[in-house]
RNA sequence: GGCGAGGUAGCUCAGUUGGUUAGAGCACAGGAUUCAUAACCCUGAGGUCCCGGGUUCAAAUCCCGGUCUCGCUACCA
């Protein structure tokens, strides 16, 4: 927040976005404009800026993803990487890198960080009761194990609980463990797994945010933050056993088969990035890690919080590097009246936008401003905000078009009818207070965009450019150029006052152009287009001066900056939306949230094994939500010799009223378990979907309750 | 369920340490104007500041309770 020493060199970094599918506005609006506004501000200051990106390519949801698409992990990430990256560039954004967290530099740098944190005695490890399963060749999760209970002697504990007694267990705890994948004795083959204490920097953590970042961040980030401090730091897993990722290093003991968690290597990213970038231009990127005068700002989604200001920070610190100045964390955009949402398809990716509004019929270039604009005006800086159709069209028309665009192209026209196509002078004597007041409110307007960007306040900062176009119409209005035309018979002098308020509002137009370059970078260029300027007049100095055009310079013909958005256009966007969404079964049906399963191809077993499982056909005679849970429902289950009461995950799924009656599969010689306090007695069949959805198994026709199913 | 952030005009949002009559832009209505993309300019109408209590001379602002939205987290055989 000092203004008097200013940092020597500024690290922007936006959220990786992940390589599994392309990225919607939301995002956009929510890290990568913002970030990009800041770092186009920054660079027309001439601060020194580097601004990195990239995908992040690794974590279970994309081998995942690969198999369900019947491809490989690798052409999932080489086919997304380049399409995110192309719609960066078509919209406008402008990374100086952007990376990916496949290349080998990358990988060499999450290593070391790893070694390095490692090597200090930063991390410690835990070798967990990993059990190994050689017929199905894997470590064996704790709840894959069963075993007899230490505690109640129950025969049927799992590596994690006990369900007789209840009793939360680890499986090193288990006498005669036997695997549930093969139903062989698990050997204990010891994994060690890798984990950062964060518990031993909540000191740090307290006085760092709590204290002094209390009042310069976002009031969301902070609490966000306390809560996570408050709740207890846990040491957090570094490592996984998996084969998509970042391997440990080769002098690692036991490091073998282990990558990185992906949480731990992504945002090194960030720092990979950078080493890229420094290596393609002949730059050396340790001091924008590693000097105290450097800036480093996060842009990202409030999702994102607690990685990048309790987890990211605590790995720098521990590695030697800085932390960042800020975390401007945006909260999310909504929809037309709903959350985004990839797997109910509700969503305006950038891909769609590019291809429905930025080809050059549809004004090109400009439409990316276009929506740039509306993104910004409505950028989710302190609460939720929402995309609508309809002001996307009232902000492009009433504001960009009828204040913006009209006002630098009347200024134009005029100028050419009024002064021979040329800069006219400025008649100092002739000069009236209007025109003194009109241009110290440019020069305020520079003071004003200046402080707010600086604050991160871009919706605030993006108005009053806007402003300052507000009142070059009223300026203009007041002035009325066109009626003293009309009396320069009677008035030879008049021609003076023509000169001075055109003079005045082409230089306010020079103005608008540098003001408005940070966030609609193609409309300042082509305002230098119209008024024949280098882009070099849009360097942060030149913004409250009033020498920006030459008198005496022609300038070109006007064009229109902008052009009006149709009724007919958006309502075809409407349909589109409403078309293409995937109607969902009940309220907030959970974003398919990529969860952490490992895919597991389960090993063959034999027909006795199968033979052990006895399923049922039942009906579902009631449903109710449990208590104090989100996701479970308890249901009576008809299964003609008995009803019984099962707990099931699907609450966010299904409305309880609408599935009573429904038939399902029941898996009925399940060991019961204790849920929330309820007993649950079997398990319902469920078919998972690919966006995530949950179907039940049944009959294909209504069948007796207590049939067998084999 | 726990925690965090929000709920202010039809829409998008401001409201600093409690202090005249709660603000802005858009949309809407009326007027004026014609240089300009039926654009601009002027004027106006619009609010139970989520609900209920409390503190205070004074509450959108502070406290308690409730409710709704979003996020994190727990429950998911």
């Amino acid at each position: 927040m000092s203004t008097n020493s200013l940092p020597k060199r500024y690290l922007i970094t936006a959220a990786l976005p992940y390589a599994n599918g392309l990225k919607h506005i939301g995002h956009l609006a929510g890290a990568y404009l913002p970030a990009d506004t800041y770092v186009r501000y920054l660079r027309a200051q001439k601060r020194d800026v580097v601004f990195v990106c990239g995908s992040d390519e690794h974590g279970t949801a994309i081998p995942i993803q690969a198999t369900k698409e019947g491809t490989t992990a690798q052409a999932i990430i080489d086919k997304y990487h380049p399409i995110i990256e192309q719609n960066f560039k078509d919209l406008g954004i402008s990374f100086d890198i952007y990376h990916r967290t496949s290349a080998p530099i990358h990988h060499e740098t999450a290593r070391e960080f790893f070694k390095t944190l490692n090597d200090k005695g930063d991390l410690i490890t835990k070798e967990s009761e990993q059990y190994f399963d050689e017929t199905a060749q894997s470590f064996l999760a704790d709840r894959y194990i069963k075993g007899t209970c230490p505690n109640c002697s129950h025969p049927g504990a799992y590596g994690d609980q006990c369900e007789s007694c209840g009793k939360s267990l680890s499986p090193d705890e288990l006498i005669n463990p036997v695997s549930t994948l093969s139903g062989n004795a698990p050997i204990k083959k010891l994994t060690k797994h890798w984990y950062l204490p964060l518990d031993r920097h909540e000191a740090f953590l307290r006085k760092w945010i709590l204290e002094e970042h209390a009042n310069d961040w976002r009031a969301t980030v902070v609490g966000q933050c306390k809560s996570w401090i408050d709740g207890g730091l846990l040491p957090r897993a570094v490592t996984r056993d998996l084969d998509w990722g970042v391997t440990l290093p080769d002098d690692v003991v036991d490091g073998k088969g282990k990558v990185l968690y992906v949480w731990f290597d992504a945002p090194i990213g960030y720092i990979s990035a950078t080493k890229q970038w420094a290596l393609d231009n002949e730059k050396d990127w340790k001091p924008y890690w590693e000097s105290k005068d450097t800036k480093l700002v996060h842009f990202i989604g409030k999702d994102n919080i607690v990685f990048h200001c309790i987890i990211f920070p605590v790995m720098l610190q521990l590695h030697g590097n800085i932390l960042p100045e800020n975390v401007p964390a945006n909260e999310f955009m909504n929809l037309e009246g709903d959350k985004m949402s990839t797997s109910r398809n509700w969503k305006l990716e950038m891909e769609d936008y590019i291809n429905d509004f930025i080809k050059p019929e549809n004004g090109g270039s400009q439409m990316a401003d276009v929506l740039r604009y509306y993104l910004t005006a409505i950028a989710p800086e302190s609460k939720d905000s929402e995309f609508t159709w309809k002001g996307f069209q009232d902000a492009n028309n009433s504001e960009l078009v009828s204040i913006f665009g009209n006002f630098v192209n009347r200024a134009l026209v005029l100028m050419h009818k009024l002064c021979k196509g040329k800069v006219p002078p400025l008649h100092a004597a002739a000069m009236d207070e209007l025109d003194h007041e009109t241009i110290a409110n440019i020069k305020a307007a520079k003071e004003k965009v200046e402080k707010l960007i600086e604050e991160y306040k871009f919706r605030d900062a993006l108005f009053e450019v806007i402003n300052l176009a507000r009142i070059g119409n009223q300026y203009m209005q007041k002035k009325e150029p066109w009626i003293i035309a009309k009396t320069l018979d009677t008035n030879p002098d008049g021609q003076q006052l023509i000169d001075n308020c055109l003079h005045i509002c082409l230089q306010l137009t020079g103005n608008l152009a540098i003001l408005i370059n940070p966030f609609l970078p193609f409309t300042a260029k082509k305002i230098c287009y119209l008024l024949k300027v280098v882009d070099r007049i849009l360097d942060w100095e030149n913004a409250g001066s009033l020498k920006l055009v030459s008198v005496g310079y022609s300038l070109r013909p006007p064009e229109l900056l902008f052009r009006k958005i149709e009724d007919e256009e958006i309502c075809k966007q409407v349909e589109k939306l409403k078309a293409a969404a995937v109607h969902k079964e009940v309220t907030p049906a959970v974003e398919a949230k990529q969860e952490e399963k490992a895919i597991t191809v389960k090993p063959e077993i034999v027909f006795d094994d199968f033979a052990k499982i006895d399923l049922k056909v039942g009906t579902i005679v009631s449903a109710e939500k449990v208590e104090k849970a989100d996701k479970l429902l308890k249901l009576q289950v008809d299964l003609g010799f008995e009803v019984r009461t099962i707990v099931s995950g699907i609450a966010m799924h299904f409305d309880p009223a609408a599935i009573v009656g429904k038939q399902v599969t029941v898996v009925t010689n399940l060991a019961p378990r204790k849920m929330r306090g309820i007993e649950s007695n079997g398990m319902i069949l469920m078919a998972e979907d690919a966006v995530g959805k949950l179907h039940f198994i049944n009959p294909e026709t209504a069948i007796d309750n207590g049939s067998g199913v084999s």
